[in-house]
Order: structure tokens, then C-alpha cells, then sequence
DNA sequence: GCCATCTTGTACTGAACAGTCAAAGATAGT
DNA sequence: ACTATCTTTGACTGTTCAGTACAAGATGGC
């Protein structure tokens, strides 16, 4: 059959990612993958190449999906890199109360399972985190603090991401969830009181 | 052979938590588990059943041994719940830096695929998680503050040392591992502060 | 309308998997 | 010393896996 694809890859590659998202890497078989994507074998190796290469597609695509949201958060309240901070969680949060997706963070389910994707895979998904990172740092640049407590607090948040994403997987509560970002939030705003504080005594 | 056992049943699981640590559950072939512990299969059916209730038995080992140290921790510091938690954490940063073992978090790492576990591990590793956030509870105990804040930092608590298990898997330096720790104690830190001081004021 | 080119479905391959089984051998109670 | 009982070894089962090969069929340029 067909001469031309059958299908959007774009729409593909948001069911695969569900499917790599909901089990991770390994317990995603070629199989299921296919079957919620739609596709036979022959289209998944023709178009992606492979699994290794439909995972690393799939991270992107889901960097991209939320990725675009995140940056739309924070440059919502590029004046204040507190509020900017909250509405970043709370992209995190929603996703996660969203019940049309797997609850968790592709992202942080793959990196708990770094150790046993290939040499690439792990590259690639240091990569997004490190992005992540960097958003969440450009967010914060115009605190008045010493760089390195803004390079502190960056990694600070995209670690609680991390620990929503585990907590929500083991279970916990949406107002559990909100709890912890809420904390994560006052962790944020008392740090750059401080590091405002310090900076006018200081110098 | 043999009409005893040939093996130390604690020395066994020791070895295979570490493989299950490393990989998860899925990843974790039984065959990479018996030549870790030194076991046949005929020995891992006829002494656990499968591997479902080895992977059980592990997480019990896992958390019996690092539940002692944090009680130990958590018992040291029994008049400061700050430094409780301070040293809490302490526990969970020397263990990922302990290169004699896997980083990261087995529980952490099992909640994370929870999703692709059956019913009964699933529930396991709840309750470990849920047996740790009342650890981290009791030491907050003594605190003058709105129990429900306690209920909140010790779900904030937990979920710090998932983020740190995550952080470590994605090749995350012991720097940053320790400053996200350091903040994470002053949320405790002015999180009770504050608790305190409103309890003074309020009633 | 013809043909080179691409896509797709299906069947196949060899490997890895969890779990079962029976035979061989060691132990301990008598 | 005999024997019932237990452990261990290694082979075997059927399933599932990722990846490959190929034939059938559709497309679009000419």
C-alpha cells in the first residue's frame, strides 16, 4: 500500500511519547508503540529508524510541548522571577493533573532509567534537562543576587520538577503536589530576599 | 547438590538489590540477578518464588538498611528538627556518593516505574514511601507549629530526596546536590520560624 | 499509461526473557 | 547405614522482544 505517508508524524510521535512517558523506555514495545501510534513496523523503522531513534523524537516532541509552555510561564512574569518561578511549577502541575496524559515527567522517568538507555539516549536526555535548567536560570537573571545562588536555585526547581513528577507517580495528592511547589516557591522568594539583602549590605 | 543452603539469604539480596537498583525492575533479568548473587534459578524460586517477590524482599532489604541510618540521623538531632533534617538528608547525599553502590534511590527508581509494576509491588513501594514520609513526620513532631505545615515539610521532605535520587541518575555533581539539600533545610528552617511565630502571635 | 520510487503489512530471525521440571547430590534424623 | 527431605544444577518451555527482508501496492513524474 501508499506511495506517500499515511500518517502525521507529528500526531505519531504524541501517541508514542505517551507510551514511552506512561512505561518507560524498555517496557515500550515496538509493538504497543505501533499500535498507539498506529503504525506497522516497516513505517516506524522507515520514518524514525528505529526504537533508539523513535525515543529520542519522542523526547523532543515532548520538550517542545512543554517546553513552549514552560517559557511561556516564566516570560509571562518576566518582572518578577518569583511569580515567573510559581507559574512554571504550576505548568508542572497541571500537566500532571491532566488526565488525557500519563501523569509524571517523560523527562524525569527517563532519567531515573539513564543507566540503561544507550550512550546516546543518556546524552540526550542530560541535554534537556540542561535546557530545562537554563530556562529556569534565564528566569532568574535579573534577580539582584550573586550569580551562583541564581545557578543554585535553577538546579534547586528543576529538582523539585523532579520530585512532583516521582511523588505524582507514587500516588500522591494534588494538594500534596501543591504543597511541595508552594514550599519550593517560598524557598525561592526568601532566597533572593536574602541574596537582595546581602548584595545592599554588601556592596 | 547440598541438602542446606548454600548462601547467605541477606548476602543474596544485598547483590540483587543492587542489580534491581541500577536497572529497575524490568531491566533486572533474572539471569543478571542470580549470576550477581550467586544463585541458580532452581535456588531463586525454591528460596523467594519469583521474581516479583524478590523484588520485594530487596525493596524490604533496601529500605531496612537505609531506614536505620535515617533513624539514626534523625535520632541524633531529636531536639532540633532542622538539623533532624539536616542530617537526614546527610544520609541520603553520602549514600549517593558511596561509589560502592548504585546512585540514585531504589525506592525513588521503583516509584518512578510504578506504572509497569504489578498490583502488589505497586503497594510495596507506597508503603515504603509512606513508612519514610512518617519517619520524617515524627522528627518535625516536637516543632511548635500548625501540624498540617508538619504534614507539609514532610511530603516536601520525601519529595527532596527523590529529586536528589533523579538528579544524581542524570549525572548531577555532588555540588549541586548539596546546595539543593541546603536549601531545601531553610525551607524547613523558615518554614518552622515562621510557623512558630505565628503560633506566638495567633494563640 | 508506464515505470521508478517510496510506503506499508506481514512473515521471519535469532536472542532474551520468566518460569517449570526432573535428575543429581547433600544433609539430618533415625 | 538407610532414607525421607531438601537444595542445586541445567536443560527445557513457550512467549516476547527488536530488527530485517520482502512482496504487494500506491504515488507522481514523464
Amino acid at each position: 500500500m501508499s506511495g506517500r505517508k499515511q500518517f502525521d508524524v507529528g500526531v505519531a510521535l504524541d501517541q508514542a511519547m505517551r507510551v514511552f512517558w506512561q512505561r518507560g523506555y524498555t517496557d515500550a514495545s515496538l509493538d504497543v508503540l505501533g499500535a498507539a501510534a498506529g503504525l506497522g513496523r516497516g513505517s516506524i523503522y522507515g520514518t524514525f529508524g528505529g526504537k533508539d531513534a523513535l525515543f529520542r523524537r519522542c523526547l523532543d516532541r515532548y520538550a517542545a510541548t512543554y517546553g513552549a509552555q514552560y517559557e511561556e510561564a516564566l516570560a509571562a512574569h518576566s518582572d518578577d522571577p518569583v511569580r515567573a518561578i510559581e507559574a512554571f511549577l504550576d505548568v508542572v502541575l497541571a500537566r500532571i493533573a491532566d488526565p488525557s496524559v500519563p501523569t509524571g515527567c517523560l523527562i524525569a522517568q527517563s532519567a531515573a532509567q539513564s543507566a540503561i538507555l544507550g550512550e546516546e539516549s543518556r546524552g540526550h536526555v542530560r541535554t534537556l534537562l540542561d535546557i530545562q535548567r537554563r530556562r529556569v536560570r534565564g528566569a532568574l537573571a535579573a534577580a539582584p543576587a550573586d550569580p551562583r545562588v541564581l545557578d543554585e536555585l535553577a538546579v534547586f526547581v528543576v529538582g523539585i520538577n523532579q520530585s512532583l513528577a516521582v511523588l505524582s507517580r507514587a500516588g500522591a495528592s494534588d494538594a500534596e503536589l501543591r504543597s511541595v511547589a508552594r514550599l519550593a516557591r517560598t524557598t525561592v522568594a526568601d532566597t533572593l530576599a536574602r541574596a537582595a539583602a546581602g548584595e545592599a549590605a554588601g556592596g
